[in-house]
DNA sequence: AAAATCAATGCAATGGAAGTGCAATTACTG
DNA sequence: CAGTAATTGCACTTCCATTGCATTGATTTT
């Protein structure tokens, strides 16, 4: 068990106050959030700031983007089974239409997607849209 | 056979000769496009009878709209094999990194998609990325 | 056919989100 | 401790989506 400082010098971050607290705020939160969600949050930071520490987690695998539909980026940390850094990894995610809130399924792995000939499959994006287990469970 | 006229009238929507050449525009070009297409296509039209044309469209099942990941939302023509109104339905498209463009797979079925208990699924929207055959063939 | 009604169009403006340049600040290095 | 490099904050800019309102055009009613 690492701590967040362990994490980010691991993956050459340099340690900040901003970023530990946006950490720990993905951390806590277990659904994806958009840059408005941390800039709730975080009333006395600058957004482009959050921006940057967002994009910065990104490039090192910390957090992987998240494209649900909404037309509004989203953003989740990679957990254990989420390889997002590998190109062909299959990013399941969940949209409830109630809650509006996306979730990574990281365990449930899709099957290979066919593709006609002459096309060559790089990338996949699957967002599954309904109602999530806390809202149909009312 | 039915006109262009035919179908609109049959969709409930007055036919105008902007919506007519919107249309045709629509069915010549066989890929996604974007509002920003449309409107260089036509650049006598004003940029809001463009969007607002196609969004009548779109709540009367003509065309259907897809988020392809670039951000900028795309249209393109329901035919055959495209069931949009029907929220089960699968919408599988593909999106060239090369050339950037975005084509409807209707023909391409995808299977079902299992979620978690307690998820129910309403709507399935599915990207792949990769390069295209006109690209590939290159 | 003219008047009245309703929809479609064009113009102007707004809003939201993503992204950039630069100066000031903060953290590391020798 | 001085110098260097990265981070943060502020001010803008850009791009796309969307709306309000006046005007034009089409349809219906009398």
């Amino acid at each position: 068990m690492q701590t967040i400082e362990e994490l980010l010098e691991s993956k050459n971050i340099r340690v900040t106050a901003m970023r530990l607290l946006i950490y720990k705020f993905l951390t806590e939160k277990q659904i994806a959030v958009t840059l408005s969600d941390i800039e709730n949050a975080f009333e006395k930071a600058d957004r482009t700031t959050l921006y940057r520490t967002v994009k910065t987690f990104e490039e090192k695998d910390i957090v992987h983007q998240i494209d649900d539909g909404t037309g509004i980026t989203k953003y989740a940390l990679c957990e254990k089974g989420c390889n997002c850094e590998i190109e062909t990894d299959l990013h399941l995610h969940f949209h409830c239409n109630n809650c509006n809130e996306t979730v990574c399924l990281t365990e449930h792995k899709i099957p290979q997607i066919k593709v006609p000939d002459g096309f060559v499959s790089e990338n996949v994006n699957l967002v599954v849209k309904g109602i999530c287990d806390k809202c149909s469970g009312q």
